[in-house]
DNA sequence: TATTAGAATGACACCGCTGTCAATGCACGA
DNA sequence: TCGTGCATTGACAGCGGTGTCATTCTAATA
């Protein structure tokens, strides 16, 4: 038979009689036969690969659970997954390099890459295809997905009342993350249903990583009313506030009850163990 | 001008007037011109990437700063990095079959990868260049790169020897692992350099992850006799060990002492602080 | 000035697939 | 039995580079 017609059958394009597939599986089977991609991509223009940006420096434990899980669904569609680790804050220009070069069939924007205007708007220029990762804002024009991290936060800190907490801290995230506003958003939405007021002193600001939810929590120990529960907008500060609390001298989890967000590997890993949000 | 002559400016062949070459280099610049990498590999049977495989459960820390390692060098000699998890013991055809796919130019074996036979006989037996790292064992036929694991063990059991330590339990890695075997005996040799007998019962399993940690320090935590300092064969278990300290109600450091392995990120993430080897 | 070895450049045939469109096969109704 | 329309299959021209080998320059030598 024709090449083409092992070509369809490789596609699973329609119009290929059972039989004439079945043959054609069997041959694949025992010539042990892989298609080469890179004279499928030649030919089809598309190379069967997408690629995902992350900021880097990242502590987060957030882009090792995202990878699993678009890792899988890649496998799963017979693409392959392209990293790319880019600097903080990168150049739209170099994002559209590194699409140039590898010709992507589209790409994943982790939070906050998706949020900066001039990408999204030069890969629309470009007609590539992405998706955005949690961002502040969304656009009709392109497709998004992520948690509700409004209603997680407002959870927890619904968990943390009901617990008979009344001072309770929060520590926010990177201001370019939309989760980040979303998350004390959560937050204060819940305190105000409980006719609590909201005291700005307990709102410190982080940036998602250990050594910015130490500092925020020590900042907190300062205050001459201390809070009796810190929320971190994720796991990885509130892994660095229990440090804190230990190098305060803070008896836990008597002294101070430290909640997280995101329930990553890190909530396994402190003692006491971390209240986190799934 | 030819596209050949182009193609050897591309790729920095000898041979083209300079005055050739600039001109070229000055057209693609203005062209934005960036070659089409199935091309390239259809044409040149080469891909210009390499395959990195990890077993997956495992600890991140370790892949995560190798990753960023050879990402670098990836990145400033032109080749793309395909990422592939594999499930714990992957079969040598699987991996043979990711090359098949991928059409890779060479992989990395991270540990203990590196160590089945079946694997670097069956990559051998195919010409796949490939490189194993920390292997158990080294062949001539194959090339590793690797720390020097028993000198970095006996110096921090030397460390802590120094501080007056006298009884110091030692949690093993992975035994597939080669780090594992090197690590123990660096240790063991400290011990016997500064004549002190080595108490089988303070050497403890481990598989290099937090859990595994947890539970060894728990089974020191039960000896007669306690340890005062606990080595841990990597940073993941030794904060394990220390999470295991707490729930024992042990006091952190005047109770016991705890060094790791690997500098990782880990290490700055636990309290008290971790004495690790980098 | 003629000769000649290299250096520099180009011509051309692929690399292994897919898209397009033509050719062929087949079931069903007239 | 003959058409007809859709299902199947095949022929063929690329996709955008690289390898090979031929051709053209250039400069040093005789």
């Amino acid at each position: 038979m024709s090449i083409k017609t092992v070509s369809r059958v490789v596609n699973r394009e329609a119009n290929v009689r059972p039989e004439t597939r079945a043959r054609v599986e069997r041959a694949i089977r025992e010539l042990d036969f892989e298609p080469n991609p890179a004279a499928r991509g030649l030919a089809g223009r598309r190379t069967f690969s997408i690629g995902l940006l992350y900021e880097i420096p990242h502590e987060f434990s957030y882009i090792q659970q995202l990878l699993e899980g678009v890792f899988a669904v890649c496998e799963s569609h017979g693409y392959t997954l392209l990293l790319r680790p880019v600097s903080e804050e990168p150049a739209a220009v170099d994002i559209v390099r590194f699409i140039a070069q590898t010709r992507v069939d589209g790409v994943v924007l982790t939070a906050p890459i998706g949020d900066r205007r001039e990408i999204t708007d030069a890969l629309g220029a470009r007609n590539t295809p992405f998706v955005q990762i949690s961002p502040g804002i969304t656009d009709a024009r392109w497709t998004s997905v992520g948690p509700d991290d409004f209603a997680g936060s407002r959870a927890l800190t619904e968990h943390l009342l009901g617990l008979g907490h009344k001072r309770i801290a929060f520590i926010k995230g990177d201001p370019r993350h939309g989760a980040t506003e979303q998350r004390l958003s959560g937050h204060t939405q819940s305190l105000r249903d409980h006719e609590i007021d909201v005291d700005p002193a307990l709102i410190v600001p982080g940036r998602f990583d250990f050594e910015s939810g130490k500092s925020a929590a020590h900042r907190l120990f300062a205050l001459q009313e201390r809070p009796t529960a810190i929320i971190a907008s994720n796991d990885d500060m509130a892994a660095g506030a229990i440090v804190a609390a230990r190098e305060a001298g803070i008896a836990l989890p008597d002294g101070l009850s430290v909640a997280g967000f995101d329930d990553s590997p890190t909530a396994l890993h402190t003692w006491p163990p971390l209240t986190t949000v799934r």
